[in-house]
DNA sequence: CCTGTATATTTGTCTATACAATTGTTGAGG
DNA sequence: CCTCAACAATTGTATAGACAAATATACAGG
């Protein structure tokens, strides 16, 4: 990936700059990747996560308050993924019977059964995402990551 | 940032995985801080983006399709992009006299003079983001991207 | 010229997201 | 009990983005 060659200029980009083209542009390229690789599941990234969160819960129900602690995104949009998710047979949702302000989600049979077969293409994603890095690389990535 | 602890899990994360997860949570802390510093100017990233290649041209205009290229994401929406520059007085925008299919926009004064005050808000952000790392680590950070 | 094809932009529609306001529920303090 | 503040979830609305279809123009070939 080069960068001044993908924003076209020709002009020396301040290193901090670069730094952060850089990495939108390999955001932009990560998340082209993964949203190939789950279209086909008919689900997003972050319905895919919650799925996640959930199974890894083992048979727990996590309420909604959770779900959005644990995703990275914003609560408003939590009731309505997981109306889709619902839609799709994914998931559980019932009210919490010692709180009844509160709404416990569990992950389905089936929501497990599609997520397994999500894992594998999401592996592959990852493996394609980073093919061209060694351990070590990515051992330096996640230790330069940290410092954000 | 320590991603275990931001999604709250205490199995161990298969490197990969790791490194996409921390990847993302590090996207969504740059994004946030990017957009906090053009909030207050009423400009998306993307439109800041468009002013800044405009600006780039030194005067010469540039039509859609060249914006749109120069641009990450997809072309149906710089017709609307650039709607909303227009509206702002931060644009120009002309049909090509040699070619009427095509269209020239320009970057008008006050889009340099605004654009002049987000480079300061941009700067802040960008140190803000990378405070954290050093001239060498930020030479790391740009090499392993590369190899995305 | 006329026609078909390629190019450049625009528009329509559907989905996703952000933010604020609202509804329903709980529990503490008077 | 009753009231009020805090909490949990939902809904409304406005904006952004993806994708496909439509419009307008150019240009090559008969």
């Amino acid at each position: 990936m080069n960068v001044e060659k993908i924003i076209k200029t020709d002009k020396e980009i301040p290193l901090k700059s670069r730094t952060i083209i850089h990495f939108i542009l390999v955001d932009v390229k990560i998340k082209e990747t993964i949203f190939t690789a789950l279209k086909s599941y008919g689900v997003s990234l972050q319905q895919f996560n919650v799925l996640r969160i959930l199974r890894g819960q083992n048979g727990k129900p996590a309420n909604l308050s959770t779900l959005n602690e644990r995703m990275v995104t914003k609560m408003s949009n939590t009731t309505r993924l997981v109306d889709k998710l619902l839609l799709k047979g994914y998931v559980h949702r019932r009210i919490c019977p010692s709180n009844r302000r509160k709404i416990e989600i569990s992950i389905t049979d089936q929501g497990i059964a599609q997520l397994e077969r999500m894992d594998g293409a999401m592996k592959d994603a990852e493996d394609k995402i980073l093919e061209n890095l060694s351990q070590k690389e990515l051992e330096q990535l996640n230790f330069l990551f940290d410092k954000f």
